[in-house]
RNA sequence: GUGAGCGUAGCUCAACUGGUCAGAGCACCGGACUGUGGAUCCGGAGGUUGGGGGUUCGAGACCCCUCGCUCACCCCA
């Protein structure tokens, strides 16, 4: 037998009506707030990600689907979203372009990882981007459209995290003091954290290890090193939060993973995701658009896990389905039901019957099973008198009905 | 890439320390009930116990290898 690739799952017909509701939310309230969809290839030049996403990020380093195409070009299927859409703004201008640059996608992501909760190596994000906007302003409405959209969702027990990594001018040497302050205690710390020191000391803040905890407590935070223009888009930031009624939580620790981000980063998680507590994260990336030889255009996005949105999706009570059933007892009957059906459909009613040639018993409860919502019975007599018995399944009641009747009928319970 | 736990019917799980152990419930199909569903009763189908090798008179169980799943680490959505 030959099974799905390790780190990646068929979504069946029952999983994906929570995926139709939450991408059709989605689009519904991104464009309710003026962004448009973009849909990029799934996969780019590997160098993309390299430059895009950044050589010292773990993504790039042992995360990527790369392979050699038959031209031998290098090809990796897409980690992320924002370099995607990035270089799109970028090869078709988009950006002299009055429409706003506001931007969502849909679509699947891939990273060689080890599966585990929440983590999958063909996983999905719904994801938005905006450009040209300086305004710390745009930073909270990008947190404000997700806060929506959870709430919209019935999503709650989110806590949101904020924090500021600076820009490249306050970020390099604050990292030069943390690492000389990390490089004190470097015997106390954990081997990995020992390593981060001078790999990514930013890091040393992730370890979950108590004593680095303890110790990277007392160690010096970028939010405190920050230069006035980021310290400035910060606080504004977060007065604009509270305008919003937005709750919020520093957290001078949260570093991201994506190399690119500068000034705002931010994570929603949740307790209820395990290990990979994140449902989204996101950043500003000022600096981005201009490493791919673009225009000096700053930008800010965020990316939510899909398959972690709708684990967080409350219990839907089930319901019948606006399914109409056909029960017909004999061949006369079978032809009419294949002429109803089709007469149906083209009134946009949707419909079945199951062509197996059973009693009337047996369909009623094949309906059943199937959770149709009518019946729609005919059989001789109803055939004689034009006349057809529409049963309710709920309710149980039934009505005889002519065609256009059926139509009437059906449709106004629509 | 590292570590731990687990793989028995479509699903959830039984089978004492290796000795009729290949089972149950749910789901599925059929019948009781030939034009009226959900209930009940009866019956049926469905498994080389993930795969391969070994130990043994005998392996679902023990050992080795392999594949897969799950969770955690690393890191992230």
């Amino acid at each position: 037998m030959i099974s799905s690739i390790k780190g990646t799952k068929d979504i069946l017909p029952p999983e994906v009506k929570k995926w139709q509701l939450i991408e059709k939310i989605a689009r519904e309230t991104f464009e309710l707030y003026g962004y448009k969809e973009i849909r990029t290839p799934i996969f780019e030049a590997t160098e993309l990600f390299e430059k895009g996403t950044g050589e010292t990020s773990e993504i790039v380093i042992k995360e990527m689907y790369t392979f050699i195409d038959k031209g031998g070009r290098s090809i990796t299927l897409r980690p992320e979203g924002t370099p995607g859409v990035v270089r799109a703004l970028i090869e078709h201008r988009l950006y002299l372009k009055s429409t706003p640059l506001r931007f969502y996608y849909i679509g699947p992501m891939f990273r060689y990882d080890k599966p585990q909760k929440g983590r999958y190596r063909q996983f999905h994000q719904i994801g938005l981007e905006v450009f040209g906007e300086e305004d710390p302003a745009i930073d909270a409405e990008v947190i404000e459209i997700v806060d929506f959209l959870l709430k919209r969702l019935g999503i709650s027990q989110i806590e949101i995290l904020i924090n500021s990594i600076g820009c490249k001018k306050c970020r390099p040497p604050y990292l030069e003091i943390l690492k000389v302050e990390a490089e004190k205690h470097k015997k106390e710390l954990c081997p990995d954290c020992q390593r981060k020191v001078y790999t990514n000391p930013l890091r040393i803040f992730d370890c979950k290890k108590e004593k680095c905890i303890n110790l990277a407590d007392n160690f010096p935070k970028i939010i405190d090193y920050l230069c006035n223009e980021c310290k400035e888009h910060f606080s504004k930031l977060k007065n604009y939060l509270n305008l919003y009624g937005i709750e919020y939580r520093v957290e001078p620790k949260l570093a991201r993973g994506l190399d690119y981000y500068t000034k705002t980063v931010f994570e929603f998680i949740s307790k209820k995701l395990g290990a990979q507590d994140a449902v989204l994260g996101g950043g500003r990336y000022d600096d981005l658009v201009k490493i791919f030889d673009g225009p000096s255009l700053p930008g800010i996005g965020f990316a939510i896990g899909a398959e972690r949105l709708i684990s967080l999706l409350p219990e839907e009570f089930e319901e019948k389905e606006d399914l109409l059933y056909i029960a017909y007892l004999g061949d006369e009957a079978k032809k009419e039901t294949l002429s109803i059906l089709r007469f149906l459909r083209k009134k946009n009613i949707k419909c079945i019957a199951e062509f197996k040639d059973k009693n009337l018993k047996n369909q009623l409860s094949r309906a059943n099973k199937l959770n149709a919502k009518w019946v729609l019975i005919i059989g001789e007599d109803e055939l004689r008198e034009k006349k057809y018995k529409l049963k309710d399944m709920e309710k149980g009641i039934q009505k005889e009905l002519n065609k256009e009747e059926l139509v009437e009928e059906l449709t106004k319970k629509l």
